[in-house]
DNA sequence: ATAAAGTTTCAGAAATTTCTGAAACTTTAT
DNA sequence: ATAAAGTTTCAGAAATTTCTGAAACTTTAT
């Protein structure tokens, strides 16, 4: 299948980012390749379109499919597997957050709470403790709140989104609201 | 510098989960170390307390300073150069998220930005093209949004997060303010 | 001006990650 | 049961990233 230079130069882009979004060069061809095609893709044509090994194809689809990031089409009379972007643009990047918020807050979370409950055997590490317990509050407020803003949906996440440094206001609205009520 | 099993075992995570977090592995032990060590280290310190090359340090150090994630410290009467965290957890946290999404985003927005300007040459760049379109809206809400975050003070971010999923009962109720308002 | 104490750079070595392609496996049709 | 069409696995090759350590450089004190 061929590629305009557009998609082209899109696909390769996606490529290069690949390692900074959490995939390597070849996942995230892949999946740039299956965003911008309308119809979903046999793992076969990912291979020759992109110029990779057919085994690396089924690599890099297992490994997107652990980002829950692909959906698999079939066509009927044919058993080939087509795959495809799964969800809305929306939903892709909730999920990469969701991922990677997994990857790389949780491990040091669990490590930050054992840790932190064993008592302190010197004044270094008591300083290392409280530092670590720091880290441990600002990771699992993070935590909360991801999870209360996965619940979000989409158009409600772009409304607060939109909304930007608002927030603010509308924060100090809520306070005062609640310190008059207090008052009376 | 001899580190308690407690340190040694918080650095090492730290370097484990470096390359997650957007460095490399003794990066993050470098960075590590200096968080939970009261003191600013010395270049000679954290090279001989992490078995690291010298010159892996000072590289190390030129990185971080790139993501302005260290401070230098001197102590009179004294050459060396001594190092150690920038900033609170807080401005921590802030610090790597923006410089994340400046390496993550920018680039990938420039080049949307770039191609969607073209006219599509056909149908296939025509769908493309409207995929980009909604890629590159999305990147830029959640962009204008982190810069809205960023000039929020630490304190009000946390507030904001700790109120949760609640945000979405405080537009509820700002819509209702403003429908009341607009009905009257 | 010199030398001591320190830092930085960078070519090549070491470690790690990614990719290939052949073999093993699975599924489906007949 | 067999074979055709497909997918997955995985050992080793290739590519990439990280690290070392020696040489070059810089700063400071005298």
């Amino acid at each position: 299948m061929q590629m305009t230079s557009k998609i082209e130069s899109f696909v390769m882009h996606c490529g290069e980012m690949g390692s900074r979004w959490g995939f390597n060069r070849t996942i995230g061809q892949m999946y740039g390749l299956m965003i911008i095609m309308p119809e979903p893709l046999s793992a076969t044509t990912l291979s020759e379109t992109l110029n990779i090994s057919r085994g690396n194809v089924s690599m890099g689809i297992k490994e997107l499919q652990s980002w829950r990031l692909v959906q698999v089409h079939h066509i009927p009379g044919d058993r080939k597997d087509y795959y495809g972007p799964a969800g809305s643009i929306w939903e892709m990047a909730q999920r990469v957050f969701e991922e990677r918020r997994k990857r790389e807050m949780d491990p040091t979370l669990s490590l930050l709470r054992a840790t932190i409950l064993d008592e302190p055997a010197n004044e270094q590490e008591a300083y290392a403790q409280e530092k670590m317990r720091e880290i441990h509050d600002l990771l699992e407020t993070i935590t909360h709140w991801a999870a209360e803003l996965q619940t979000m949906s989409p158009e409600k996440l772009n409304t607060l989104m939109k909304l930007g440094a608002g927030v603010g206001k509308v924060l100090d609205m809520k306070a005062k609201l609640l310190s008059d009520s207090s008052r009376k």
